[in-house]
RNA sequence: GUGGCCGUAGCUCAAUAGGCAGAGCACCAGAUUGUGGAUCUGGCGGUUGUGGGUUCAAGUCCCAUCGGCCACCCCA
C-alpha cells in the first residue's frame, strides 16, 4: 500500500485512544473553570514577529518555527507556543478595563520543527492556563496549585515539582555577572557546549546535563541568593501561599526555562521515575517582561503550559485501562434489503427518543452484526427479518440476559426505552472519578 | 541539527548459512435454514517502508532515502 503517510512528528488520535484524550480535554477545562479561568481560542498561526518578540529571536523556539509567506506576501508562523497569543488578545480586545488579574485558558495544537521522540512531536497538544494584570506572589501558588489538580484530576502517576526564581531586570543583571564571572573562572571544567553559553546564554549553562559539568554547576551562584528586595519579597510570598495549600515544592536553584520572557518564578512538574530528558510534563512561570516584548504597556503575567501527549503518558495504566471505548444503546440489525430500509426508518425512530443507536449497513450475517452490535457496547439489538417483517414486528434482544421478545413496529420504541430503564450513559462517558 | 538501534499482512511477531514470504489476533463466510461474548473449518489480506546495487537467487548483504525509537540538543 503506498497512501501517502502523514507528515514526520504528526500523529492521528484513533478510537481507541480518544476516550483518555477526552477524559484528560475534560478535565483541563473543569479544573481550569473551576478556578475561574475563562477559555479562549487563539488562531493557529500569527504574525511571526509575534512570536520573534515574545521567545526571542535566538531561542530554540524561534528556529524551530513553521515560518512561511502567505500569498500577500506576509510573513506568518504557526504557533509553537501559545501564551505569547494569548497576551496579544489580551491587549488587542482591551482586555485591561476588566477587573485584573484576567484569567484565561486554551487548549490546542502547537507546532515545532523539531526530530520527534517519545513524547515529542511536530504537532503536539497544550493546555495552559495565563492569569494577566497582577503580580501578586500568591497568584504564583494558586497556579502552582491548579496544575497540580489537574494532573491529579488525570490520575498521573507520582510526580514533583520543582521551582526557582530567576530574578527580574533590576536583580538579574548584577546576577548574570557574577554567575558569568564564575563560570569563566571554572570555564576549563566544563563542557564545549557550556563554554559557549557562558556568553551567549548564561543561564542555560544552569541546566546542562552533561555529568562532568555537574559539580561545577551544583556551586554556582544562585539566582535566589541574588534577589533584589522585590524579587526576595515575592519569592518569600510565592513560597508562604504553596505553604498554606499543602504544595510541597522543591527549590531547584538550577532550574530555568528555555523561552527568554521568564522573569522571577519558575517551576516545572516532572515525573518521580523515568524521567529523561524531554520527561518534563509541563511548567510555568511569571512573565512580567512580555507585554512589553511585543508592544504592549507593562503589564504582569504568570501561567503555565503543559504537554497533553505527556499527561498521557504519565497516566497511570489502570486508570487507562478502565475507560471505555464510546458505545450505543442499541443496535439494529436487519436481513434483506427490504428490512434494511425498516431498520432504518425505527433507528431514526430511537435516536428520537433520545438513544443512542447504531445499525449495520450492508448485506450481512446475523451472527456478525450481533458481534458488532456486542462489540459496540449494545445494550439492545433490535432484529428485523423476513419473519419480522411479514408480521410488521421486531425482535428485541437483550445482550445481558439474552432474553428476547417480538413486538409491533409501533412499540418497539417504547419496549426498548422501558428495557433500557436510566441506565442509558456508556462506560466511556461516566469517567468522572 | 549530531550520534546509535530498528522498519515483514490492519495489529503483535516468525522465516535455519542469501534458497518457494508464514503464524496468532482482527475482519468475512460456514459448521448452527435467522442470534453476541466459547470452539472448529475455510477465506480475504504483502511490490518484506521506498529507490538503486551485488548475486544464478535478496526479507536477509551494500548504498541512498523516508519513517519510528533511543541518546544529545531543547522543550511540552
Amino acid at each position: 500500500m503506498t497512501v501517502i503517510a502523514s507528515p514526520r512528528g504528526t500523529q492521528d488520535i484513533l478510537p481507541a485512544s480518544w476516550p483518555l484524550w477526552r477524559h484528560v480535554l475534560d478535565r483541563a477545562a473543569e479544573t481550569a473553570e473551576s478556578s475561574g479561568y475563562e477559555r479562549i481560542e487563539i488562531p493557529t498561526f500569527e504574525q511571526t514577529a509575534l512570536f520573534m518578540h515574545a521567545t526571542g529571536e535566538h531561542t530554540d523556539v524561534a528556529r524551530e518555527m513553521y515560518t512561511f509567506e502567505d500569498r500577500g506576501g506576509e510573513r506568518l508562523s504557526l504557533r509553537p507556543e501559545g501564551t505569547a497569543s494569548v497576551f496579544r488578545a489580551y491587549f488587542q480586545h482591551g482586555m485591561r478595563v476588566q477587573p485584573q488579574p484576567v484569567k484565561l485558558y486554551y487548549m490546542g495544537p502547537m507546532f515545532r520543527y523539531e526530530r520527534p521522540q517519545a513524547g515529542r512531536f511536530r504537532e503536539h497538544h497544550q493546555f495552559g492556563c495565563e492569569a494577566i494584570g497582577s503580580e501578586d506572589a500568591l497568584l504564583d501558588s494558586s497556579l502552582i496549585r491548579l496544575q497540580r489538580d489537574f494532573y491529579r484530576s488525570c490520575h498521573l502517576r507520582p510526580f514533583t515539582i520543582q521551582i526557582n526564581s530567576i530574578g527580574d531586570t533590576e536583580c538579574r543583571p548584577a546576577f548574570l555577572r557574577t554567575l558569568v564571572e564564575y563560570l569563566r573562572k571554572h570555564a576549563g571544567e566544563l563542557c564545549a557546549d557550556c563554554r559557549q553559553r557562558i556568553e551567549r546564554n548564561p543561564l542555560r549553562v544552569l541546566d546542562c546535563k552533561v555529568e562532568s559539568c555537574q559539580p561545577i554547576l551544583d556551586a554556582a551562584p544562585r539566582a535566589v541568593n541574588a534577589l533584589c528586595d522585590g524579587c526576595r519579597n515575592h519569592w518569600n510570598r510565592l513560597r508562604e501561599g504553596l505553604e498554606v495549600l499543602g504544595i510541597d515544592a522543591a527549590l531547584n536553584p538550577r532550574l530555568v526555562r528555555g523561552l527568554d520572557y521568564y522573569t522571577r518564578t519558575v517551576w516545572e512538574f516532572v515525573p518521580e521515575v523515568g524521567g529523561s530528558a524531554q520527561s518534563t510534563i509541563g511548567g510555568g512561570g511569571r512573565y512580567d517582561a512580555l507585554a512589553q516584548a511585543i508592544g504592549g504597556s507593562p503589564t504582569p503575567g504568570v501561567g503555565f503550559s503543559t504537554g497533553l501527549e505527556r499527561v498521557l503518558l504519565n497516566i497511570s495504566d489502570d486508570f487507562a485501562a478502565q475507560l471505555g471505548r464510546s458505545a450505543v444503546d442499541i443496535f439494529v440489525a436487519h436481513l434483506g434489503l427490504e428490512a434494511e430500509v425498516e431498520a432504518l426508518r425505527l433507528t431514526g425512530e430511537l435516536l428520537c427518543a433520545g438513544c443512542r443507536v447504531d445499525m449495520a449497513f450492508g448485506n450481512r450475517s446475523l451472527k456478525s452484526q450481533m458481534k458488532q452490535a456486542d462489540g459496540r457496547g449494545a445494550r439492545l439489538v433490535v432484529v428485523i427479518g423476513d419473519n419480522e417483517l411479514a408480521l410488521r414486528s421486531a425482535t428485541i434482544r437483550d445482550l445481558r440476559t439474552g432474553e428476547q421478545q417480538t413486538v409491533v413496529f409501533e412499540n418497539v420504541t417504547e419496549t426498548a426505552t422501558a428495557l433500557l430503564g436510566g441506565q442509558r450513559t456508556s462506560p466511556a462517558s461516566n469517567d468522572a472519578p
